[in-house]
DNA sequence: TAAAGGTGGTTCATATTTCGAACCGATGTT
DNA sequence: AACATCGGTTCGAAATATGAACCACCTTTA
């Protein structure tokens, strides 16, 4: 592992529940030396990744990274593109909405919008999203890139006891997946989370991400799931047509096969 | 300097005007050896930092910042606030309009907005602000913390002619601004553009940022002047009311002062 | 057609950089 | 006063970064 690659892993540890990290917090969070973390943390700051607020001494992400998001979303616009779409979804649904990006072999977390419906809702607090443990990272699976299939075989980290934990069971998930079109997490991430999942596609013609709903478990119901698989399609649709792609023949026609079905989620369990 | 500050260094070379970076041409920029940024690039491919369009193989910045601007705005949330204002500012003087924010001893670009009225107008392109040769700049010195000025007395990069070039001079400017409340910029970081701007404080009570316009000289006239002054106390109040802070009654004094000279640019030159 | 010059990417011995246990001074607690 | 914790610093040992040379591939030029 580079200095660097181990610098830059600081920066993961910043999320919107814990903005702000002390030195010898950062330490016992990255599990590394203090010496060590201190000098990464230095190089973070003065390339303006991060400040230390005045007052604490404690860390917290810097300008830098707003500039970066500027240009980034000149060069690559979606975000903005996808914001409208998961606001509508999570209105529609009354549940948390969101929209990942896939770089690579990672999916990433690009925006998310919470319902304000409930007073109890999922919260998205991920980084990157564990493809076997999540809807949208199932989805990836099923619809990206054949060799993501190794990387997510290689750490099949069990998050709770419904996690997939052998090949076998994982490809089956996604062969469920491929025929309905639509990804499910029944509590593989988190017990209490239901998560649905549709693919996103660019102008490549390939995917690209997955728009998805992170759905409280006790309020999950076949009613609840019909009306957030059609609002799903109509989300993928509008993110895709955005992002300049169109949906693939195969997959709209597995969409409408799963909504015609009396009970929405056989196809899928 | 530390190989995580090299690889850190090579993303400050993209900007809005050049997007996407190749290898070859990468190493040209920052002037290094080509497996160095090579495994540089790597690295922060790896954290997600920048990724690879598929077609060309040219480096752009990845999805990685847009999820750390998230939380960064959700940690210290002023880009929003500073927004309205700048566009508004734009409009009123059909000039660019931007705003800086100091961290540590550099300052940052956090915002701007590019007026459409005019077609020939400032492009602001600058990752971080130098303090001697612009309007924002000079603003930090005159009004944020004693230590910047030796920061800026290190390097007197001349940019242009008129970019002062000995401490004397510079110390002359940042009397003017103090008196005047408005930092100027007179083709000091780029010959055709003239730079005016104020300062902003924050809830603390401090210095913690500009905000400027920067106007294209062929259209700088004192009746311009005029507007772009009493818009910028417009903008300065604004957003930093926005950020919890109060104009010091100094500032507010200088500006009045300034305002009702009846050639308005007497004192600042 | 073949040489030249460009690209992104790789190798390996060299040596520069990073690493972490131990330490410091300050601050706060028991 | 003893103890704990904080952010920050030091120095020899050890791991890591470095860059000249090298591929394979592509486009342009002769």
């Amino acid at each position: 592992m580079s200095s660097t690659a181990k610098a830059l892993s600081l920066l993961s540890h910043f999320s919107s529940v814990r903005p702000e990290i002390g030195l010898s917090q950062m330490c016992r969070i990255a599990g590394r030396d203090k010496a060590t973390t201190y000098r990464h943390l230095q190089a973070l700051e003065t390339a303006g990744f991060i400040e230390q607020n005045p007052a604490t001494k404690h860390y917290r992400l810097g300008p830098a990274v707003m500039q970066l998001a500027h240009i980034r979303e000149a060069t690559v616009p979606r975000t903005e593109g996808a914001k409208p779409a998961i606001r509508a979804l999570a209105d529609a649904t009354g549940e948390t909405a969101h929209v990942t990006v896939l770089s690579g072999h990672t999916l990433f977390a690009l925006c998310e919008h919470e319902s304000p419906h409930h007073g109890i809702r999922a919260v998205i607090d991920l980084n990157s999203f564990p493809l076997h443990a999540t809807a949208s990272g199932l989805c990836a699976l099923a619809f990206g890139p054949a060799d993501l299939m190794q990387v997510a075989a290689a750490d099949l980290h069990g998050f709770t006891p419904h996690t997939p934990n052998d090949e076998q069971a994982l490809q089956k998930a996604i062969g469920r997946i491929r025929r309905s079109g639509f990804g499910r997490a029944d509590g593989t991430y988190e017990a209490d989370v239901q998560g649905l999942s549709a693919p996103l596609f660019d102008h490549t013609g390939h995917f690209a991400g997955a728009v998805a709903v992170a759905c409280v478990a006790s309020r999950f119901h076949p009613e609840l799931a019909r009306t957030i698989l059609s609002e799903l399609v109509i989300a993928a649709r509008d993110i895709t047509h955005n992002w300049g792609g169109t949906i693939p023949a195969a997959v709209e026609a597995a969409w409408s096969a799963t909504l015609s079905q009396s009970n929405i989620l056989e196809p899928m369990s």
